[in-house]
DNA sequence: CTCTCCCTT
């Protein structure tokens, strides 16, 4: 049986292959049948396809006729050709009928991938043309949407994102013989992984034969790439174009006025060739980089009184019935005003010459700043070669660049392939769930920089769909299932969880094809008018839904070309809104296969902005002032002023897009809740801890939180417990200002206790004056640290700790005297600087303060307003026992020169005087006096001392309060205050 | 106060 294979249809004997392989070489009874089934199945088709072969014919005209020899032979011989050829060659469509007549596509497919689907279809269609077929028979093309291949087919036309998404079900790609890849030298993304893809499937595939066609620019490196594989160069049935170097004169400043003037000096050279050869006007194409540009120019050009001339714009935007009048026949001549479309894309019709500025917009994403620009830059020499090959399709041509030829040889020659210059999430993700390895090393043409790579995975992180070791995740599978870019598909997949996967599919869908909303130039204003009625003002994405909807509900109740009148009437694009159809549906089929859950009730707000905000975490901004916003990483941003969200300007946004062009734009946008943003970016925000500080009410260490977004802060202060944070600090805290500040109401006994003998011990320095008797507040907190385990942070914590001590681990808690005092205490203390003074049975309560700068520094006499009057106004003069040797040194002291140089030294005569005193109602002064007197001699008058002139704390305060309790009146003149 | 162009499980 394994011999007959060879003349088996391939997907079916790789099919037997595979089950030999697994039943280790010893299928069983039934196996052997069914393989018997595949083999007879496979070997008819094998036989129906050879049937059918008829020998392809090659018209004479096309030059690549000339070589059909040559490169059958190549083909025969090599696993890979490389052929170069410029347009008009023939190369697209005669490359597969050689493959044919060569005996391809008979076991095999022939695969054919273009870059765009237009291009698939129309080829398919040519080709099978040529054979005298309609598609669908021998040829058959499958775009996204649409698949015309069957049983009969040899050939199979398709977009080359086709053949790379049946990579994930056909590794090997069994069901082809032949592939060929087409326009390889626009190195699209999809081009280069797949040139990397199959350079590494080559040597497993051995009978698979490769054909890379290109423009003749690259080839080398093709050939290079696929181990020197052999180049045949096919020449284009082109004529030759004269390239007329016409640099811009003037100021460099304004650009628009310099192309303008440029592309009027042009015509004028056009005119004077035509005058001079005796030729009619011809077309004319002219490069601009933007819409902008055009519109600017074409109006210059309307009124430049140009003859018999018809200007048309051109560019992807366009509605397809303004794009359709290049193709529309005219009279006199036509200058088209065209962007990039018109280098690829599209081809202008009867264009004699080309007018190329040399600039266009060119993506580029920075990685730095994860910002797609759009910068306008000069193109390269293979883009500016082929804008003027666009001329020499009919008959030769002129090319007029707008530059000089230096500037010209010194382009890059090649635009970087859009592997260099894009995010690669997508790329990244669908590689690693494919199973095809590390992409640092997959075999690309130009691998993509380190940097660029950990800007993909960071993004794959962010959305989850890789960990933080950037494996994948089960959410990363289920979205690589999806044919959307990773964001997107991060949205549909949580918009299920949220219950709003039905609108979330609509916008996603929305978001995936071209803006629908048609706006002519002409008709500005009334396409405003009929889009006024979706426009929200909060969220660009539920103007997206309100379009779905209209169009959904006319749809249902029309016909095909009622509705048609419909969208034009409302200015959307029908082919567009189809578009937005097919895509949802073909997304809603998927979403079933992937269980996700459609809500029945319509979605709020808010379930429908968490899922878009969970796609989109890197494009959040918050409003500055009036226009401005500021986004994650520190980007300033505007909202694009065709947002309806742009006139409310709401406080938090989220765009789908931020693009630089003339400024940096948030495109698409929507308000949302800086609320939302945490729970959804819990694994990308970062957390910052501050002021931890005690709260006696909460009795917990308390601090704040900022949350930040990228840079951005979600949350600026929020108060939160510390204990999660830092219970060191905590603890620390607690016992700091709890324990030892005493800032914390306790019920543990020893707290009161010790309580209560600190608070004695700084009485007595209040009443000493003296600051040296309370040990250091770090010793304090040495006796807790020692005794309090490391996890009672707070007073929670602390008071079911000690309710389970022993009594005497709660002695062990009780501060003594030796673990506070520096020194011991004075015995007499309680004598010196007594509580009260008592006088005649009435006990007048003192307090004591020691600070120098406080009104109440020294002792405090308080006394009811009602015993003002019995108030021994003398006996205060006297203090405290304790006070009263300073003041009567001060009031010696204090004594004119003469005098007091009779009592040197000053505390010896003192201390002698005061033997004989004893505290009493008369004026400590004279009392004194009169002691000196008896000592020396001297006679002191009554007004030598000192008396205001005296420290406060020398001087009794007298505090007088109400029945109450309440201070009225407070003072150190005690007979001025009994007398008021 | 306004933006090049394509492609898909």
């Amino acid at each position: 049986m394994m011999e007959q294979l060879d003349a088996c249809n391939q997907l079916e004997a790789a099919r037997i292959h595979k089950l030999v392989a697994r039943k280790k070489g010893r299928p069983g009874q039934k196996d052997l049948e069914k393989m018997a089934q595949w083999l007879d199945r496979g070997q008819a088709r094998v036989t129906e396809r050879q049937a059918m072969h008829k020998p392809a014919t090659f018209p004479a005209s096309l030059p690549v006729s000339e070589r059909v020899d040559d490169i059958r032979e190549a083909i025969e011989q090599n696993q890979v050709v490389i052929i170069a050829g410029e347009t008009g060659s023939g190369k697209t469509t005669q490359i597969p009928k050689i493959c044919m007549n060569s005996g391809r596509g008979i076991r095999g497919l022939i695969g054919h991938t273009q870059p765009r689907r237009i291009a698939a279809r129309t080829v398919a269609g040519r080709i099978a043309e040529e054979l005298g077929e309609q598609t669908g028979g021998q040829v058959g093309y499958q775009v996204r949407f649409t698949d015309t291949t069957s049983d009969q087919s040899r050939v199979k036309v398709m977009t080359d994102g086709i053949l790379l998404s049946e990579v994930q079900h056909d590794r090997f790609l069994d069901r082809y013989d032949t592939l060929i890849i087409d326009e390889a030298h626009e190195r699209s993304l999809n081009i280069d992984f797949l040139m990397g893809y199959l350079r590494q499937l080559l040597p497993k595939r051995p009978d698979l034969k490769v054909i890379i066609t290109s423009a003749t620019i690259e080839v080398e490196r093709f050939s290079q790439f696929f181990n020197g594989a052999p180049v045949i160069e096919v020449s284009g049935r082109t004529y030759p174009v004269d390239v007329r170097y016409r640099s811009l004169t003037g100021d460099e400043d304004d650009r628009d006025q310099g192309w303008t003037d440029g592309v009027l000096r042009a015509m004028e050279e056009i005119e004077q060739h035509e005058r001079a050869e005796k030729q009619p006007p011809g077309d004319v194409l002219v490069f601009l980089p933007g819409e902008r540009e055009i519109r600017s120019l074409s109006k210059v050009l309307r009124h430049a009184d140009l003859r018999h001339t018809e200007v048309l714009p051109l560019y992807s935007r366009l509605s397809n019935q303004e794009q359709n009048r290049i193709f529309q026949g005219h009279r006199g001549r036509r200058i088209v005003l065209s962007t990039n479309v018109a280098e690829t894309s599209l081809t202008v019709p009867g264009i004699r010459y080309v007018i190329d500025t040399g600039v266009a917009r060119i993506s580029r994403y920075s990685v730095r700043s994860k910002i797609q620009r759009l910068p306008i830059e000069p193109v390269s020499q293979a883009s500016a070669n082929q804008r003027a090959g666009r001329c020499g399709r009919v008959a030769p041509g002129i090319c007029f660049r707008l530059y000089d030829e230096t500037d010209f040889i010194n382009r890059p020659e090649y635009t970087d392939p859009e592997i260099l210059r894009t995010n690669l999430a997508s790329v990244i993700l669908q590689m690693t769930t494919s199973g095809l390895g590390d992409i640092r090393h997959f075999p690309f043409l130009e691998p993509p920089d380190r940097r660029l790579i950990n800007d993909g995975y960071k993004l794959l992180e962010e959305l989850g769909a890789v960990d933080d070791k950037r494996r994948v995740t089960n959410l990363g599978r289920t979205m690589a299932r999806l044919p959307l870019d990773p964001r997107l598909a991060r949205m549909l997949v949580i918009s299920s969880e949220q219950g709003s996967l039905a609108e979330t599919l609509v916008i996603i869908a929305g978001l995936s094809v071209q803006d629908p909303r048609e706006r002519p130039q002409d008709k500005q204003q009334a396409a405003d008018q009929a889009h006024a009625p979706f426009n929200d003002k909060e969220s660009d994405f539920l103007t997206l839904l309100n379009i779905w909807n209209f169009y959904e509900e006319q749809r249902q109740e029309l016909s095909q070309n009622q509705l048609k009148k419909v969208c034009q009437k409302s200015f959307l694009s029908w082919m567009r809104m189809r578009e937005w159809r097919d895509i949802h549906r073909q997304l809603t089929l998927i979403c079933r296969e992937q269980k996700l859950k459609l809500n029945r009730d319509s979605a709020s707000y808010e379930s429908l902005h968490k899922a878009i905000l969970a796609g989109l975490l890197g494009q959040v901004a918050v409003k500055l002032e009036k226009k401005e916003y500021l986004a994650t990483r520190n980007r300033k941003v505007m909202i694009f002023p065709g947002s309806k969200v742009s006139k409310t300007g709401p406080k938090w946004i989220v765009a789908a897009e931020i693009v630089e062009t003339s400024r940096v734009f948030a495109r698409v946008v929507a308000k949302i809740e800086p609320e939302w943003i945490e729970p959804l970016a819990g694994h990308v925000v970062k957390h910052h801890f501050f002021e931890p500080h005690w709260e006696q009410k909460r009795a917990q260490v308390m601090g704040y939180e900022k949350v930040s977004l990228y840079g951005l802060d979600i949350i600026a202060k929020r108060r939160i417990p510390y204990s999660k944070v830092d219970p060191a600090e905590c603890r620390n805290l607690f016992i700091r200002r709890a324990l030892v500040e005493g800032d914390y109401q306790s019920r543990a006994p020893f707290i009161a206790r010790n309580r209560e003998l600190l608070d004695t011990v700084e009485n007595l320095e209040r009443k000493t004056r003296r600051r040296d008797l309370l040990v250091e507040d770090e010793v304090l907190v040495a006796f807790y640290e020692q005794r309090l385990p490391a996890d009672i942070v707070s007073g929670r914590h602390f008071e079911s700790w000690w309710k389970q001590l022993s009594a005497d681990q709660l002695r062990d808690m009780e501060l003594t005297e030796a673990d506070i005092l520096q020194r011991p205490v004075d015995e007499q203390a309680d004598s010196l600087y007594p509580d009260y003074l008592e006088w005649e049975g009435v006990r007048y309560p003192l307090s004591y303060e020691f600070e120098p700068t406080s009104e109440r520094d020294g002792v405090t006499l308080q006394a009811p307003v009602m015993a003002l009057k019995q108030l021994p106004a003398r006996r205060l003069e006297w203090l405290v026992p304790g006070l009263l040797r300073e003041k009567c040194i001060a009031l010696v002291k204090g004594l004119p020169k003469a005098l007091r140089r009779n009592f040197v030294p000053v505390p010896d005569f003192v201390d002698a005087a005061l033997e004989n005193l004893q505290a009493s109602n008369e004026p400590l002064a004279l009392q004194l006096g009169e002691q000196l007197r008896r000592m020396t001699g001297v006679r002191i008058d009554a007004d030598a001392w000192p008396q205001e002139d005296l420290p406060k704390h020398l001087r009794m305060n007298l505090r007088v309060v109400d029945d109450a309790g309440k201070p009225i009146a407070e003072g150190r003149e005690t007979e001025k205050l009994q007398s008021e």
